[in-house]
This record gives C-alpha cells, sequence and structure tokens, in this order.
DNA sequence: CATTTCATGTAGCGTATGCTACACTTTCGA
DNA sequence: TCGAAAGTGTAGCATACGCTACATGAAATG
C-alpha cells in the first residue's frame, strides 16, 4: 500500500495499524499495572480469544514493535513504546476533547476508541486550541 | 457479534459496517451525478478494482442493502437509502465541525471519511449545538 | 454485422482478524 | 513431587477485503 492517493486508502492504510495502536496501548497499559504482560491479560481486555492475541503479538514482533518469548511475556520494543504514547496522547487528548464538548462519558469512551485512529495531528492540534481557549 | 460488552467489540462492529456506509454513501452520490451506478463507477472512486466491488456488493446484496442483476447497474433498497442518508448526515455533519474547529480542509475531509463511522448520536448531537452556538 | 473495446464475472491467491479444538508447557497446591 | 489447573501454542476453519489473470458478456465502431 504506497499510492495513498485519495482518502479511502489512507482509511484502509489506517485500519491496518489500528490494531497496533490499541495492542501498544494496551500493553503499555498493562505493564504500567503489574509486572508483566501475558497473553492472558490482553486476551481479557480486547475481549478476543488467546489465539487472536497470539498472532497478533506475532505481527506486531515482526514489525518490531514488541518482544515476546514462546510462553513469556509480552514487552515493546523501543519503537513499541513510541508508538503507544503516541496514541496514547491521541487518545487522551480526544477523550478530553469529547468530553468537553459535552459528550456523555460512555458515549465519548466508546467514540474515542474507535476514532482516535483517524484523527490527523492537524486535527489535534485543533483540539488542544479548543481546549486551551474554553 | 452480539455481546459489544466493551469498546473494542463496539470497534470491531463498526469495521464490518464502515465498507456498506462508505459504499452505500458512493453509490447514492454517484445516482445523484448520473442516471446509473455501474461497477465501474465504484471502482473508480473507492480506488479499488472492480473485482472488490463486486464482492463487496454481493456482500450489500445479501444484506438487503442493493440490488443488482449480473452486468446491470446498481441500486439502493429502501434499507440502503436509509443507510446512506444517516451515513451522509454524519459525514457532512463532522466536516462541517472539523471545519469549523479550524483544520485545514484537506486534513478534515481526510479525517472525516475514517472518523465518521465511530461518531455516535451522542456526539453527533453536541457537533450540532456546538455548530449552533458558534 | 463483424470485430474490437470496454465492462463484468470468476478462479485463485494473500493478509488481517475472528473462532474452536486440541496439544503442550508452566504453575500451583495437596 | 506429582497431578490438576492455568496458560500458551498450533491446526484448521470462517469472513472481509485487497490483488492479478483470465473468461465472458455488452457496447461501440468501422
Ligand atoms: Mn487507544
Ligand atoms: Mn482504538
Ligand atoms: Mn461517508
Ligand atoms: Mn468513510
Amino acid at each position: 500500500m504506497s499510492s495513498l492517493s485519495n482518502q479511502f486508502a489512507k482509511t484502509r492504510t489506517d485500519h491496518a495499524s489500528e490494531t497496533a495502536e490499541d495492542y501498544v496501548e494496551a500493553i503499555e497499559d498493562i505493564l504500567g499495572q503489574q509486572d508483566s504482560c501475558r497473553v492472558k491479560d490482553l486476551a481479557q481486555r480486547m475481549e478476543v480469544s488467546h489465539v487472536t492475541v497470539t498472532r497478533i503479538l506475532q505481527r506486531l514482533a515482526s514489525e518490531g514493535l514488541v518482544t515476546k518469548e514462546p510462553y513469556g511475556p509480552v514487552s515493546l520494543t523501543p519503537t513499541g513504546k513510541q508508538m503507544a504514547q503516541a496514541s496514547r496522547r491521541r487518545h487522551e487528548l480526544l477523550l478530553e476533547f469529547l468530553l468537553a464538548l459535552g459528550v456523555p462519558e460512555t458515549d465519548a469512551i466508546r467514540d474515542t476508541e474507535g476514532m482516535e485512529h483517524h484523527v490527523s495531528e492537524a486535527t489535534l492540534r485543533c483540539m488542544e486550541t479548543f481546549l486551551a481557549n474554553r
């Protein structure tokens, strides 16, 4: 996928990385709460089977985002940490923005989870400005 | 897919219908500009091969959103029209909102294409209120 | 009206993300 | 320490959406 000539292609590449973003963010979350992140932890959090988690972790490992030994815990590579932090910033900023806009928390939380992956840096900056001038 | 117990499950079901939403909206668009909507028209607009369009149209037909005879044009069922109009409303409102927020048009257009599918009615209403009080 | 061109369909492949069933490893507790 | 429980891996299947290559139907053109 290299052209990106229209908005639909853009959306498709977004989809390809949405999962990665959610997972590295979740891994960082879990590692902030406990000493290790296991397949089981991710399966519970994402509400998918451990099989799905295992396969996605393989892909993330092949992309250099996570490290994992068989039967071992999951950790983030520097690249993975970077993605996690960028994702987290977007996630939190978008959520704060929606709440400031008056969206009920339940809806805001749900909307954010999907919207976050499609919010450009430009839009993010506008949301920051809105929050600052509110 | 029936539980929807957390935000991730919600996001996944969103993905399942994103394509449908984009397609019915595109079909309605095309039918507003010319007398018939063909596979080729959709392939051009979505920038995918005609094969992909054909298969997606089969799915949409099986879901009762579109009607199509072999080698014939595509039309929307009443359900499809309904989805198209709801999608269009969300699409346009979100775009207008982002523009009002100060997002450059190019970014706003691109972001909207992905974000639209994850914006709840609650959030939409808040955006409407923002636009009214601006 | 025959032929070329264009549009559409189908076969077959690839990736990503779901699942269940079963095998294997690790951990825990009696 | 040894068997059960819990966790993880793998096989194999499903759906969705990409693609190329090739076959076939429809339309245009001389
Ligand atoms: Mn997130
Ligand atoms: Mn998310
Ligand atoms: Mn749309
Ligand atoms: Mn869209």
